[in-house]
DNA sequence: TACATTTTATAACGATTGATTTAAAACGCA
DNA sequence: TGCGTTTTAAATCAATCGTTATAAAATGTA
């Protein structure tokens, strides 16, 4: 009836994702765009509509990909090792970075989100989802004793999420091991078990 | 010998600061910027150079006022008082920025230095100094004995440089009260003072 | 008052921006 | 084999980009 596309869409939407999370939204063209996707702008035009959303469409991928994956793989595990993992594989990730392109949500956080009413809100959506993953595993390790109920797990869940973030930026300028560990450190410290009976009476 | 200036160069470049603040590097036009500091695109150039200088400019001068002058004022405090101070401030900061500008700083970070070695190197600097600040005020409290010495202290300043960071990246897109101040109430309890004697002996 | 110098205002530079037009190419279906 | 439709390629749109040239305006000094 027609002539096909030429393309896949999702193969060149994740071709838009490396180019958006490396230069962000404004530093890219349309035409940057386009030859990091493989297309023409016309293409690009007739089958996203403007750069706006590509754009979107490219942040969706990239959550879906690195946020709703990584959760659902995660989410299974015991929970303190559900956490460790999540922020191993944040850390590695981060030190590995060579083009310095960070999270895109991160980026998206601070490049898109304050001037626009719509990615403001998918911002803050996937931040809910992740301090709801930290949450459950939380509360599913003060119910099994793994974790420790010093502190309400509604707060353990925003410093996880906090120090998450906190990474984020950190590794964008300084990539140093030491540094990301140590950072951690004494936030996972904040997670151990609750300390036996007997220090429990001494301590009252 | 010359026509004077009509403006006072500090007084341009604060409004430069806002402008970029608010904007960001790229999406911010050498006309946005003009305009913002009251001046022709011509005197913008002769006095600062191009763009890129200007922002140079206008990130010393955001940082100087913000950090330097934050760190000098709060250092005269006790250890904990001025840990408690900061993050007080960037709290209060971040819930009444109706603008959504977040910190020159960490936009900074994500926006400009990973593809500007120079900006780069500011932004690693800056963070470096406030890691500092941070691990100066532990050191003195773990030696005072207001703040505990169950972790390092290097570690603590990280963690406390790593929360500082998320709060700012959070509040762009979340800036809720709840959940600012939440996110920090753990992390203070990291710097509590030790336990008792008895408590420790308790503990071996 | 005339000169040298710098800052101003205006206009313009070529290049690039996001987006669209035009027409040829590539299909399924009649 | 044409017809209708969509995608492609190439050229082009007005607008804006960062930057600069030009010349008038404004000073201190001679």
């Amino acid at each position: 009836m027609a002539r096909p596309r030429e393309f896949d869409e999702e193969k060149v939407l994740e071709l838009a994702v490396e180019q958006f999370w490396e230069r962000g939204y404004e530093a890219t063209s349309i035409r940057d765009l386009a030859e990091a996707m493989g297309l023409t702008t016309a293409s690009v035009y007739n089958a996203f509509g403007d750069k706006r959303a590509v754009y979107r469409r490219a942040l969706d991928f990239y959550v879906e990909r690195s946020f709703v994956d990584r959760v659902g793989r995660f989410e299974t595990k015991s929970p303190r090792l559900a956490i460790d993992a999540f922020f191993s594989e944040i850390i590695e990730r981060s030190l590995s970075d060579s083009k310095r392109k960070g999270c895109m949500l991160v980026n998206s956080a601070l490049e898109v989100a304050p001037h626009d009413a719509e990615f403001q809100r998918v911002v803050a959506d996937v931040l809910v989802q992740v301090e709801g993953f930290f949450l459950r595993c939380i509360q599913r390790g003060q119910e099994d004793g793994s974790i420790g109920n010093r502190h309400p797990a509604t707060n353990l869940a925003r410093t996880l999420l906090g120090s998450l973030l906190g990474i984020r930026v950190l590794a964008r300028t300084r990539p140093e091991k030491e540094l990301l560990e140590g950072l951690i450190q004494p936030v996972f410290a904040l997670l151990e078990p609750n300390a036996t009976k007997q220090l429990e009476a001494a301590r009252s």
